[in-house]
DNA sequence: GCCAACGTTGGC
DNA sequence: GCCAACGTTGGC
């Protein structure tokens, strides 16, 4: 199993949003970035995501969410209307791939980015959330890291 | 293939 | 709202 994390807009989607959806999942739509793409195209069913509010007051992890769908191609990317449209993808050869999570839980409190960081030199070098200057989208984060974060909980 | 211009992300 | 850090585009 790997491990993953997304970020989202709170203003845009959070994770309560997520929480309410029907089936308490959704489709994570709008990448456009190709190594972003490519992470989600690697990720399997069962995978663990955490969800991380970016561009927001607090930035950090929240919660825990699962991948329930692997990838498949963005209809978002075919729709004129759409925010995401983009004219170069088409359903024949789709360019643009999403995946379905999962809400899981909340975390029992949020680990902020401020906090992420105190540790950006000793337990999360090279986790790329911590490093300057990352605006994927989508991550992928080791095991080891993952454990580190979850411990940091409680 | 280089690189300047441009658009976007996202912390602050 | 500012701006640094990137990715993408397109002229040459």
């Amino acid at each position: 199993m790997n491990y993953w994390l997304f970020k989202s807009e709170p203003d845009a989607y959070s994770l309560d949003d997520l929480k309410n959806d029907k089936g308490r999942r959704t489709h994570w739509d709008g990448v456009r970035n190709y190594q972003a793409r490519n992470f989600m195209r690697n990720m399997a069913k069962g995978d663990l995501g955490f969800f991380y509010h970016s561009n927001c007051e607090e930035p950090g992890i929240v919660g825990i969410i699962e991948v329930c769908r692997e990838a498949y191609p963005d209809h978002t990317a075919f729709d004129p209307r759409d925010k995401h449209f983009d004219a170069k993808s088409n359903p024949e050869e789709p360019r643009w791939f999403m995946v379905d999570v999962r809400y899981k839980r909340r975390l029992k409190r949020p680990i902020s980015l401020r906090e992420l960081k105190e540790y950006a030199d000793s337990r999360l070098t090279d986790f790329a959330l911590v490093r300057r200057g990352n605006r994927l989208s989508v991550l992928p984060v080791t095991k080891r890291h993952w454990d580190f974060i979850v411990g940091l909980e409680s």
